[in-house]
DNA sequence: CTTGGAATGTCAACAAGACTGACATAAACT
DNA sequence: AGTTTATGTCAGTCTTGTTGACATTCCAAG
């Protein structure tokens, strides 16, 4: 379990980026980052009564627009039930319009309105000034890092939901 | 707000890592990476009817033995009435252990018993392996920038917590 | 064509864990 | 002595996750 908790041996390359230390820091920094990550979206739903996972819906529906509820709901990784409260208080609030499937007319497909992508892009705009500063702050090589371990560290379908968003859907 | 939507400014360096697109790929890769990254504690959490909280007050603990409550409420970021309600439990299960400090009897210092410890390792055994996979898999300098880049998203007071316990308080 | 199962979405009820506000106690500081 | 600090507790609310039950729609096997 903890092969890297004792001493590092060398070959071509130091290990000692693997140790049990380097890891902890990178476990904490994660825990740390997150709090910054959502502080300022936070800061904006708290305002009116929505929560993260009202910030959630309506950025994936944004990214995704006539999404279905089925398709939201894997990749926000929640129940229906849980996901189905959201959207109800976002679709009576008029923020989000969902549409039934002409071909499947079980689907619903999920479209923001236009104060619907007002709030999104309020929302956005603050947590890309965060990230935008970070990135700034560091460099461009440091972010191609950032995006390389994050990958990595991600479920394998979460992977596979991420690369469909980056790249669009092969 | 949104000056990176347009062209990018070439300068002595390419500035495309601050588009708007690169800013939104960083945004998801955070929200699907912490998913995974508490993936596996939670899996283990979920069995004792523990959650996310627990894991964090016992991680804490176990990094600064002897903390009071306050420091790590400070830490954790939440009020000592969500706190109160998860060291209680834990304190009542055996896994931690709360002493009245001997220079300020108001204090209490905190500590993990054996069982504690345990539990402790378990959990921090399993988050430790899905960070080495990322670790191995991006490399040292992908690790490099990847704590660059969170430590620069961190919120000023988080980042000094988070330097304290990398390096230890000065 | 009908019927039964699968897919999709909704409603209701409950639990965890965050929050605020009010208050109590003990100890330390001024 | 009076104020501040550190901690704990009770009560109530909110968000967001859960499970269970149910309605609607589609599709395919009989």
């Amino acid at each position: 379990m903890s092969e890297a908790r004792s001493a590092p041996v060398y070959g071509g390359e130091s290990l000692l980026f693997l140790t049990d230390e380097q890891l902890r820091q990178g476990i904490e920094a994660m825990f740390f980052a997150y709090r910054g990550f959502t502080a300022d979206p936070d800061r904006i739903l708290a305002e009116m009564a929505y929560g993260r996972a009202h910030h959630r819906a309506i950025h994936f529906i944004n990214r995704a627009p006539g999404t279905t509820v089925n398709n939201l709901l894997s990749i926000l990784g929640v129940t229906k039930q849980s996901l189905n409260r959201v959207l109800r208080t976002l679709i009576a609030d008029g923020l989000v319009e969902s549409r039934v499937g002409t071909v499947d007319k079980r689907e619903r497909h999920l479209f923001l309105t236009d104060a619907g992508r007002a709030l999104e892009t309020k929302l956005s705009d603050a947590q890309r000034a965060r990230m935008r500063a970070a990135y700034k702050d560091a460099g461009p090589e440091a972010v191609a890092g950032f995006k390389q371990v994050l990958e990595a560290m991600m479920d394998t379908s979460m992977r596979r939901a991420y690369r469909n968003l980056k790249d669009g859907p092969t």
